[in-house]
DNA sequence: TATACACCCTGTAGTCGCTATAGGGTCAAG
DNA sequence: CTTGACCCTATAGCGACTACAGGGTGTATA
């Protein structure tokens, strides 16, 4: 029957994730915990490679662990309303689309600040000038 | 000559900067320790809060201690060139640039996914399907 | 003078999501 | 029987703070 046993090496091949990072997922609650074998190794079943699957898509899309908690929880009663994954997708979205604006105004302000080096001494940096908030003297 | 010595909480207050902070940063060498009043407290001068304006603008704009520091010490010789703060501004941009382009092709994927759903139950779910590898049925 | 209160001190631990050791045990092949 | 790949636990580190705990200081007021 369960003949199809993955160690966490195999785990770690599949879904490119590092094995201290599988035992960190574990430690955390994200994946549950495996039977072990004789030399108390672990001994997963082809569910636990659909989790970390799960897992490491939701993480490359950005969303935090806790998130993924959430989405893993929604995801197992599979019944219910999907609203709140909804809810999570968006805030998501919205906190991806803040940052995005967030660094570009800051990117703007640094390419003014770039181009008005002309590449002088320090004392003349206006890169320098444009975070000293005032020269010392006088 | 110094009675106008600044607490810590005056320079916190000047710059917008936790005090937690403020500490910090002198126990990481961005900030050089002041001065101390009978009582132990810390009693900096005006050129301490310039520094800590400084290092709160170069902050603000995204830069990482380490490169603070190294601006830092770039500005406190002046008669230097300012070949190597420009290129730490511009490896600095560099970084913006690339996580910029990051975000947006990580909203766009988050777009498409939630424009997906239409909210029915999770079973029927696009979003937890386009994070599930495959259905665990048959 | 007591005491309340704002402010300051040091030191340590927590945050997030891993990553990297140290110091061992297990297992198959040669 | 030893090598080597793999696995185990436990702990500490990253960056840039932030939040305590458990005190001391300084001043205004009842
Ligand atoms: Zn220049
Ligand atoms: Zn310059
Ligand atoms: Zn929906
Ligand atoms: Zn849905």
């Amino acid at each position: 029957m369960s003949s199809a046993h993955l160690s966490i090496g195999d785990l770690s091949r599949a879904t490119g994730t590092k094995v201290e990072t599988i035992r960190f997922y574990e430690k955390n609650g994200l994946l549950p915990e495996p039977s072990r074998t004789q030399g108390n190794y672990r001994a997963y079943e082809p569910a636990h490679l659909s989790r970390l699957s799960f897992i490491r898509r939701a993480r490359d899309l950005g969303f935090s662990l806790d998130q993924v908690r959430a989405l893993l929880t929604l995801s197992d009663d599979r019944s219910q309303s999907c609203a709140a994954v909804d809810v999570i997708a968006r805030a998501h979205r919205d906190e991806v689309e803040r940052k995005i604006k967030d660094l570009q105004s800051l990117k703007t302000v640094l390419d003014q600040v770039i181009e008005s080096c002309h590449c002088n001494i320090v004392a003349d940096c206006a890169i320098i000038e444009s975070l000293a908030p005032a020269p010392q003297g006088s």
